[in-house]
DNA sequence: TTCGGTCTGGAATTTTTGTTCTATTCCTGT
DNA sequence: ACAGGAATAGAACAAAAATTCCAGACCGAA
């Protein structure tokens, strides 16, 4: 039986399926889950005898543990605890041995290359910071509730769009990309109902197309998400939920990395949670 | 013997005692002592077995280069590989709490929120540490010196070559997206010259259309720069420079996050190199 | 309280892994 | 060209590991 098929295979998936099954697993079997949550590395390089005594369990119970979860044995489960080491994040004294090493100092093409990275990177930690998790919640409630979910985004923003429009495909939930194709911006627009959703991505400049496709949703009486930069923007008005998102700048371009994980991210949410039901 | 004493306890000593003794050490040894320089996460993780085939060398051999090192086997070594991934786990509480700060256990999507931007920090983080600035200046090289940029990306790259398509309209650069819009991919394709240049993005699994259209630009002689996973990827072969990214995966969808740093800074450098002149 | 089923501990088993050993190859100096 | 010594490959071995198994404990329902 190779129920590996729906085990996780990355790190953060895997935490979250323990974190999600943690209340209806056997006692024993609920200890070593806190366990792997709290001490991540000691799976990652322990053996199934030092991890049990460790854990102060039977080294069975770790096996039952990975069968539980879906895995083939202990030490697939082991995998994706070392996966997770094998992606790390470098430290301050790393990084910089790192520029010594590879003489990006010397390269032009590497200098921005690197200050685009950082800008990712910033964008990332700073959000992080002030995420507001309550309206991303409210957002995956209105999208997971809408028929049709019509995506606007035009200009800089329309590579998440067209994300968007790609994973849900993937993920069967019905979306409409409403792109500026031969000006049929208007026209895809006018099929909006109330029973449907906008979401609305623009950032300042704000496109002008994408503000006044998304006032036409509004007024057509669908709900609207917004993801854009502050509250002052003018897709915030209309909006039922805002999510706002700060991307850091190099040189005039606008890091994308953050806004493109709050699309994954409600794209992923939103298929979950239409499949709850 | 225990000639452990002399050797190196933590991963920066054992680094520089290589590098020292690199010199002097015998032909396969000196071998091993490359391999380890360059992969120390699969001295970290693998076994011996393992190990000694990804470096081409017997297991003793490993065994004699731990010997040579002052360590009383290959395990010995091995800890201290492994010593050097413990050290900056410290930041996961850190991060547990800040979760717990957030609320964010309670809610679904904000784990799924947090897993992507992690992925997207890993994805930038480890990019970071094996990049290969030549080949981003190859490719500025390339690109700068064609007529009209051929941008290929579709279904999950397409973003990707959309927000290319987007920063080099805007910074005067020529070039044509070739999209899959009403079957036209191999009619735009087929006005390229050997004077201009292809662009290609594609992750496994490789949509068949990006690579038959690069296929079809390397056959009218232009210069292809590929933006890709590993070296044995489809679009690997035809290309005159390879860019390889490893996006780190969340519940089976790929960040973008180094992809679109690194299609940032092709335009930018691209714009810049250009003005140069 | 008793029955049914699940869960658990610990030993037995099988697989994997690191290490050692020796015949052979490859150098190097004369 | 050839001896002598170091280095290497590959198999054999012993140790350690992961996994399986089963008897008994535990828990909830009747």
């Amino acid at each position: 039986m190779t129920a590996t098929q729906d085990a996780p295979r990355d790190y953060q998936a895997l935490r979250t399926a323990i974190a999600g099954r943690a209340g209806d697993l056997p006692r024993r079997l609920a200890q070593v889950a806190a366990y792997a949550l709290e001490f991540p590395d000691e799976i990652a390089f322990g053996t199934v005898a030092s991890i049990a005594a460790s854990a102060e369990v039977q080294p069975s119970a770790l096996v039952r543990f990975s069968h539980a979860l879906g895995y083939q044995g202990f030490s697939e489960l082991q995998e994706v605890f070392r996966s997770r080491l094998r992606e790390r994040v470098l430290n301050y004294d790393e990084r910089l041995a790192q520029l010594r090493d590879h003489g990006i100092a010397g390269s032009k093409s590497g200098l921005v290359l690197d200050g685009f990275l950082e800008a990712s990177e910033r964008s990332i930690a700073s959000f992080r910071e002030k995420l507001d998790h309550a309206a991303i919640d409210r957002a995956v409630d209105v999208l997971a509730g809408a028929e049709i979910i019509y995506l606007i985004g035009l200009r800089r923003s329309f590579p998440i769009a067209s994300y968007l429009s790609y994973a849900m495909g993937k993920l069967g939930v019905r979306s409409i990309l409403v792109d500026g194709v031969a000006g049929m911006g208007s026209e895809q627009a006018s099929f909006i109902t109330p029973k449907d959703a906008a979401l609305a991505i623009s950032f300042a400049p704000y496109a002008s197309e994408t503000v006044a496709l998304t006032g036409a949703a509004r007024t057509r009486g669908a709900s609207i998400v917004s993801i854009t930069d502050s509250v002052m923007s003018p897709i915030a008005a209309p909006a039922d939920v805002l999510i706002e998102v700060a991307e850091a700048n190099f040189e005039g371009f606008r890091s994308l990395a953050t806004t493109m994980a709050v699309a994954m991210t409600l794209a992923v949410a939103v298929a979950g949670r239409r499949s709850e039901r």
